[in-house]
RNA sequence: GGGCGGAUAGCUCAGUUGGGAGAGCGCUGCCCUUACAAGGCAGAAGUCGCAGGUUCGAUCCCUGUUCCGCCUACCA
């Protein structure tokens, strides 16, 4: 039978299409709950569904897929569910953005029209992503496929809404959020990203009333909001300011007065002055504050941060300022509040001051605190459970440097702002009675949105409502048809959606169909791994244990393994405003897909962020290509009888490549049970590359390329069965090439997907023959080494002596005279030293070993000579410095026995090397070079 | 402010019961030797951040310190 041959070079664009398709086709990665094997879930991390493949998918993804195509080799019912989120902000933004280019807003088209459009958006740019990870080589169960807003999942998010309202652990009450000026919605903590800035510290004098001369000055980095001052606090326990505890101040720049008052938890005296004035409508300690001691909250800003007049009137704020500072900006309205200030002198002195700024993790955007009603998970009872899962390994973190991170998190973790100003999403299922809330739902014609001026919204999109913390909501699966306590049938849903994180949290049992007791529910939950990023450990991770825990009273994944971040060669962040993104489908197109597979598992080091440098994908686009003509070679010698003998009945070489082949399958299925996917790649690219092409390729060319040696056959089934089975372990790394490759070796079955993961056979051991093979190598080498001092080239036979120290390394070596021939191009003579024709013999010694290489010609023996030298020097270091340790009487005497016997040996062998080296240096001098 | 991680060859990184410093890429020299020049062979290159301590012995353990990252935090 005739062997198909390869083509020179790899090409893998059209393998890899061609290989996609084929795998889709048959449907080798559909899972289902009566398939036979133990279940091994994967739930994908969703990407954004409106998003395209970045070097961090394509990081997490390679991972995934080699966990899944490693288990599914092994035998696992393998269902790796793929599907993508809603991403309510992002996607909105986007859309928002296409009206705002027609001159439109969403206000203008109204919530339905628009939610409509953000499905279209989404039916138009929602499978890119999807193609892009089939490209990737993702086998993924496409028939699982899921998206946060489906029908199936929405119910789950109902069902979880409503049942923690019921259980009280969701609440609606006004508090101070983070809110995105520009997003116009609340945020979650997490949402909201803190940049070290160096900003001002202003320190501003407030009078008393009844004593004019005396003053406190508080320091304040945001002097504009003192306007909303309702009471200046010190701490009680203060000397220079206690007395004035329940006086009052006169508040500059307004008619109001505000109280003294005595706080130990918000006032450090060390900091500052010791006075601190409260805002409680615009800072986060000054409301926790303000609750405490029943302060008034005064708001100035409006939904996009503007002063507001009507509110500044409230405040009241003296009338000049009003006006000039009414709907200005922030910013603008501090410069203005502080030149007022400085011009009643009421303004000391303004220092630099290292703080940190809140920005909107979407937009970027300054977060502003904001006074609003909002819905909240009231997160402790679930928090605990889901400490406790970690904290006792039901859970494993890895690595587990991560986990005090997230124990740490949670611990401190406050409660969960859920509702979402935007459209996109998941409508909040809360009613209000029209005619019971009449008091507090209130018409406004204060849209929330983007209003454009030249297009004034028509009057019945105005007529917003605008729901007061007091109404009372009727919470509930399914619309209301009847208040159940005045019978009547007029409601107004809370227009809130959810945080789309608030999906993303059940999406591990959402995606298998709980509510329902379903069979892939049953099946496939919990899951196995999750593979994500350290960035969405608290907005995702969390959040899914502690949802997980509470509906289906089981953990939602075993394993949770955090890989790094993708940077780029410097170290940078990649973003596309820094123009150092690295996108993986060109360098997928550019160097195959495989190539980029392998460098990504590659750098995964754990608990180090990956620098991506573009000539690593260059070195395994390379390496594919060795494998590729390793590929050709074989099937180029494949023609022929093949006999399968007992291993240990075969020549050396194959004994020797078994042997290894064993140790290569145990430490990569070893490395994948750690996730240690750079030590699993490192090992299969030496052993391919060093020992199998290397060594073994060339070790048995002289049997396969003369047919009449009797172990050609069995050398043969060697040959392809060692590298099938490397097929197969190299697989889920590098899905394309292998499948390729296998499918023109002899095999069975029908793609090497769904063939069985490499096993490690105790009957392929043989450490003698691999201890022979490492007396070999050194021989080689050295040999190969003389040959360079020399300057003899590669293609020149030369004349060899051989001995070693101990008379059985000899033996062996004499035993493997004929592979030691071919590999140092020699004739060659394995014995006694007296047999050498001594006189023009380059004598090399390493280990046990010397090496003479028969001078013929006119050569340089300089560079042999320099050589020599070198090692004498540094053997001699290496000599005197164990000679040291062995004279100490503290070493003898408390050292292990094992570790000053190998010291000794070590010196020993040292001695007996230099020795030769002097004589060969001796010799070289001899003959005449030095 | 707190916490975590890192600092090892020119670059990117491995390196655990403390005992002879490794890999890949790059670099140098030779070679188009019949699988592969996206290749072969050989080679150079490192006071293991700094200073102490423990130990017979420290890249490794301890303390301090510098620099760089990241996370986190209500010092206005």
């Amino acid at each position: 039978m005739t062997q198909p041959q390869l083509e020179k070079v790899y090409e893998p664009q059209e393998v890899e299409k061609r290989w996609g398709a084929f795998w889709i086709n048959q449907g080798y990665q559909k899972a289902s709950p009566t398939h036979s094997g133990t279940p091994y879930t994967i739930v994908i991390p969703p990407p954004n569904v409106t998003g395209s493949l970045h070097i961090g998918h394509a990081l997490n993804n390679t991972l995934q897929d080699i966990l899944i195509r490693w288990r599914r080799m092994q035998g696992n019912n393998v269902l790796w569910l793929p599907g993508t989120d809603h991403a309510g902000i992002a996607t909105q933004n986007v859309v928002e953005r296409q009206l705002l280019a027609d001159g439109q807003s969403r206000e203008h088209v109204g919530r339905e029209k628009f939610i409509q459009r953000v499905w279209e958006w989404k039916q138009q740019s929602g499978d890119t992503i999807l193609g892009q990870l089939r490209q990737l080589g993702a086998s993924c169960d496409w028939d699982h496929l899921r998206f946060t807003m489906d029908e199936g999942l929405s119910t789950a998010v109902r069902e979880v809404f409503v049942r923690l309202y019921e259980e009280g652990l969701i609440y609606r009450g006004k508090r101070l959020i983070n809110w995105c000026p520009r997003c116009l919605t609340a945020l979650s903590d997490v949402e909201v990203e803190h940049e070290s800035v160096t900003g001002d510290l202003y320190h501003i004098r407030y009078s008393l009333i009844d004593e004019v001369d005396t003053s406190l000055i508080v320091a304040t980095t945001r002097p504009e909001t003192m306007l909303g001052d309702t009471a200046v606090a010190v701490h009680p326990e203060d000397p220079r300011y206690n007395h004035l505890i329940g006086k009052q101040v006169h508040l500059p720049l307004t008619s109001r007065t505000i109280p003294i008052i005595g706080d130990s938890i918000l006032v450090d005296r060390e900091f500052g002055t010791g006075a601190v004035k409260i805002t409680p409508a615009h800072d986060f300690n000054d409301f926790e504050a303000g609750e405490r001691h029943g302060l008034a909250q005064l708001s100035l800003f409006d939904h996009s941060a503007h002063l507001d007049p009507t509110l500044l009137n409230e405040a009241l704020v003296d009338q000049r300022l009003q006006k000039t500072i009414a709907h200005k900006p922030v910013l603008e309205a501090r410069q203005l509040v502080v030149d007022h200030l400085k011009e009643q002198e009421r303004l000391l002195n303004i220092e630099d001051h290292a703080m940190a700024l809140g920005k909107c993790y979407r937009c970027k955007t300054v977060v502003e605190p904001y006074l609003s009603p909002q819905w909240f998970v009231k997160i402790q009872p679930l928090a605990d459970p889901a400490i406790q899962a970690v904290e006792n390994d039901t859970i494993r973190i890895i690595p587990e440097g991560w986990k005090n991170n997230y124990l740490g998190w949670m611990r401190n973790i406050k409660d969960w702002c859920i509702s979402r100003q935007i459209w996109w999403g998941h409508q909040i299922p809360a009613w209000y009675c029209q005619t019971c809330n009449k008091d507090s739902l209130l018409q406004s014609s204060h849209a929330v949105g983007v209003t454009v001026e030249d297009h004034p919204l028509p009057e019945r999109t105005k007529a917003n409502c605008f729901i007061l913390s007091d109404a009372k909501p009727l919470v509930s699966r399914t619309a209301p048809t009847a208040c159940p306590h005045c019978k009547g049938s007029d409601f107004y849903q809370d227009p809130d959606v959810l945080d789309t994180w608030f999906s993303s949290a059940l999406w591990p049992f959402s995606t298998l169909g709980w509510p329902e007791q379903t069979q892939d529910f049953k099946t496939f939950y919990p899951t196995a791994t999750l593979v994500t990023g350290l960035d969405i450990l608290f907005f995702w991770v969390a959040r899914m244990i502690m949802m997980g825990l509470k509906f289906t009273g089981q953990v939602p994944f075993r394993d949770v393994y955090i890989h790094a971040l993708v940077r780029d060669a410097e170290g940078q962040k990649m973003s596309k405003s820094k123009g150092n993104v690295i996108d993986p489908l060109t360098k997928m197109s550019q160097y195959g897909t495989d190539a980029l597979r392998y460098t990504l598992a590659a750098m995964a080091s754990p608990g180090r962020d990956i620098k991506l440098a573009e000539e690593r994908i260059e070195g395994y686009r390379n390496f594919a290509n060795k494998i590729w003509n390793a590929g050709r070679f074989i099937l180029m010698h494949a023609n022929g009888p093949v006999t399968m003998t007992p291993v240990q009945e075969r020549t050396f070489a194959d004994r020797w490549i078994y042997s290894r082949l064993n140790h290569l399958i145990r430490s990569v299925n070893a490395s994948l049970e750690d996730y240690r996917f750079d030590q699993a790649t490192s090992h299969l690219y030496h052993f391919l590359w060093h020992e199998y092409c290397d060594w073994y390729l060339e070790l048995i060319k002289p049997t396969l390329q003369a047919d009449e040696y009797p172990d050609t056959p069995s050398t043969r089934h060697t040959l392809l069965t060692t590298f099938e089975i490397l097929q197969r372990l190299l697989h889920p790394f590098m899905p394309f090439l292998t499948e390729e490759i296998w499918q023109v070796l002899p095999h069975e079955g029908t793609s090497i997907m769904v063939q069985a993961y490499p096993q490690a056979q105790a009957e392929w051991d043989s450490p003698q023959d691999e201890e022979a093979f490492e007396l070999l190598e050194q021989f080689v080498t050295t040999a190969r080494t003389g040959r360079s001092l020399l300057d003899y080239a590669p293609s020149k036979p030369i004349t060899l002596y051989g001995i070693a120290e101990d008379p059985t390394e000899t033996n062996i070596l004499r035993q493997h005279q004929a592979y030691l021939a071919h590999l140092s191009k020699s004739t060659l003579q394995i014995g006694s030293q007296k047999q050498w024709t001594s006189a023009q013999t380059l004598r090399l010694a390493v280990g046990g070993t010397t090496v003479g290489i028969m001078v013929e010609g006119h050569v340089d023996l300089k560079k042999a000579l320099d050589r020599i030298r070198k090692q004498i020097q540094t053997k001699q270091k290496e000599a005197t410095r164990l000679q040291g340790r062995l004279a100490s009487p503290d070493f003898t005497a408390k050292a292990l026995p094992d570790v000053i016997q190998e010291s000794k040996n070590r010196l020993q062998r040292l001695n007996q090397e230099l020795t030769l080296l002097a004589s060969s240096d001796q010799q070289l001098q001899e003959m005449g070079i030095a």
